[in-house]
DNA sequence: GTCTATAAGAGGATAGAC
DNA sequence: GTCTATCCTCTTATAGAC
């Protein structure tokens, strides 16, 4: 790792270029609308150029993707480095950054069960396994929060973790941003407060 | 209306068809991948004859998102009519229908901010007069149900009406259908409980 | 209005020179 | 590895016969 040539560097930096304008493409269109000659002309290179780097479309989706769920795994690093914080201040705080970078135009859109770049991604071993490690890490604070009484124990776990997932794309935030009426930060607090909290009035 | 001859009956039957094909595979892929090939195929006429009921891709999709309006618009009625229900029954009742038809595979999808129909779906005045009544009726509701006191006051009306809105595209039940473990029904209850009482465990 | 056949164009991917 | 130029498939939309 440490003894890369000129040629080498410019290579990776090159292809961290492209992976970047390919996260904020997918975010901004989705992964349909999103042409590869639209990524090759935002990175400044021909489109023949971006072939050699990446064999194919889906793959460069899923280089961003992966991208994006490492992303998640270093917020989740944080948190487990917060000695004093419960189970609940983590998810809440993954939750929120997840918030954050999805109003920055930065988080690349989940893929439905319909996407055509679902079974792409699924053959994916770097994304799965993200994926995976993600998904173990929320899954144990979850079910420790259950244990503490700060979340509600009658529902699955897996169903709190889709819906702290579902935050990734949630419409709500391009909706409340399109009025133009609110801040960003208080944009995200009310979502955070219908996520954990819901609709109804706390008595 | 009351006159029609065999020739004017058969045309709206056949564009009653097609309008419900064109429903279903927009709730089941979404606007981009749903081909007008597949949907004449799936009506069993030809391609060249669906264009002459609808001048585009987008007019089909259009028509489809009206008629789901009208469905919610009916429910909004049906809500109407129950003079002891409360404003909170019925924004429940109405995101309980939502829930059903998205897992029953009959909602099409709403259009996001990037999605390709939005502009065709603004410039659509079918479609647009159906949202401004459905949001209309919801928002008097909301408004209510915050005088009631059963509604968190501290959020936008407008806030609480978009994260209803957004049950029609929650991904969430999908997920949890995809895992096969649950039943429709306690996929929904359990949905509604987070849409309304949120995550956290209640005091 | 329905069909077959085809135009017109977008977009993913590649050939081949440098 | 980068470029220009091109291929080829898929998809929207239409022409024209019946």
């Amino acid at each position: 790792m440490s003894r890369l040539s000129f040629r080498q560097k410019t290579h990776l930096v090159r292809e961290d270029a492209i992976v970047n304008t390919v996260m904020r493409l997918l975010a901004e269109k989705g992964y349909d609308p999103m042409t590869v000659d639209e990524v090759a002309a935002d990175v400044g290179i021909a489109k023949a150029s971006l072939y050699k780097h990446f064999a194919s479309k889906e793959a460069l989706a899923a280089a961003a993707m992966e991208r994006a769920l490492g992303l998640a795994l270093d917020q989740v690093q944080v948190q487990q480095a917060l000695v004093s914080a419960s189970a609940m201040d983590r998810l809440k705080a993954i939750t929120r950054w997840t918030l954050q970078t999805q109003l920055a135009g930065a988080m690349p859109t989940l893929p439905a069960e319909n996407s055509s770049l679902r079974k792409a991604l699924i053959a994916h071993r770097g994304y799965m396994d993200r994926l995976m490690s993600l998904s173990d890490s929320l899954g144990a604070w979850i079910v420790q929060a259950q244990a503490d009484g700060a979340i509600n124990r009658l529902l699955p776990a897996e169903a709190v973790l889709f819906t702290i997932y579902a935050r990734a794309c949630d419409p709500v935030l391009g909706f409340l941003k399109a009025g133009g009426s609110y801040s960003d930060a208080q944009i995200i607090d009310w979502v955070m407060g219908t996520c954990f909290d819901g609709l109804a009035a706390r008595a």
